[in-house]
DNA sequence: GTATAAAACTAACAATCGTTAGTTTTGTTA
DNA sequence: TAACAAAACTAACGATTGTTAGTTTTATAC
């Protein structure tokens, strides 16, 4: 449908202004200026800026719970499934890094339902991360320092790639991979 | 002096808020009744909406700064030099985590000279940390995987102490330090 | 070329924003 | 208790916010 690739290019105009100063302090005429048109125009195509941040957000949270859903029931070792998730994140990052903004820095302005919804999702999703975690240092694959912490380090990076990712230039995803296990699971020393 | 007391804890309390939601979601009617009085009355201890956020951020900032300067002049080796600067952002955390939210998320709403001195701390404080990793590959005390993928991974993960820390329950500093050094430099294989 | 739908426009709304001016209350010191 | 300063208040301002209503332009199909 037409009206749906024209909404989506408002979706992705708006994730980029989105993550250049935030979802609150970015305004329908900030985005319909981006976009070449007048404010109430926008509005032909969507129904509230709330929508809109919404669209992003969801989309790519959901994209995440599905590739996690799969990695989580592979029969894979667990260092196998870290690299996996790795692998994930370096995927989505590539396809959407500026949505990705919107997900980690304006979640919380997200409503009612789509809040809650998110929020459930990313415990889901922390949680099976921890899972596989633990599992790994029971099967002795992983140093057993301490789960939270490597849980938390991995996770920060990965959620931090789409503010490094595009300042590097014609990088290889699958180098990008190769590496980034390298560095967050072998370590540096 | 009294004023600056009270003053101070207006800025306190605008962190807080301004972690929960952003800078921009955040209205001086909000701050106002998050210190139990009216909007107009914060203004007989404060000058602007915007003075709170420059004073939250490049006191942080100049902190960083002044500790990654002495880190850097130092006679240490490269790996103490990454050892000091994880208990470096260990130390700031622990002493005021709800203002590095702002710095990690509200600094593009620094206004003007504020904006380029904090832009230029934060290039400086990276290029000291590729520096001192670059040097560390050279002598053989570093893996020479990717020395970008090594910066990016180790500050992402310390700009994140500031959301992972509070969550955590009688967390001793110093065993936070140890720990998170040896996730960060040996690994989890 | 006329009909229809998509997509832009102008104009304006009620609400909220940061902030100012002027006034009153509170607390301290002589 | 008189004097003074600190810190609160009420009331309001001009600007900006997201959004709506109604209208006009643009593109497509017959």
């Amino acid at each position: 449908m037409k009206q749906e690739s024209r909404k989506q290019e408002i979706v992705n105009a708006a994730a980029i202004l989105f993550k250049e100063k935030g979802y609150s302090a970015v305004t329908m005429r900030d985005l319909a200026t981006a976009m070449g048109i007048k404010a109430a125009s926008l509005y032909n195509h969507i129904q509230s800026k709330q929508e809109i941040l919404s669209t992003i957000i969801i989309e790519l949270a959901e994209e995440f719970t599905s590739g996690m859903n799969q990695i989580v029931s592979s029969d894979r070792s667990s260092i196998q499934k870290l690299e996996n998730i790795i692998s994930l994140h370096i995927d989505v990052t590539l396809r959407n890094a500026d949505g990705l903004a919107s997900l980690n820095n304006d979640w919380m302005h997200l409503e009612e339902d789509n809040l809650l919804y998110f929020e459930k999702m990313r415990q889901d999703y922390e949680d099976n991360f921890r899972q596989i975690v633990k599992k790994g240092v029971d099967m002795n694959e992983i140093k057993s320092n301490n789960i939270e912490i490597i849980v938390f380090s991995t996770l920060s990076t990965l959620r931090t790639l789409y503010l490094w990712y595009p300042k590097q230039k014609n990088i290889d995803a699958n180098i990008l991979k190769k590496d980034m296990i390298s560095v967050l699971l072998q370590g540096v020393v």
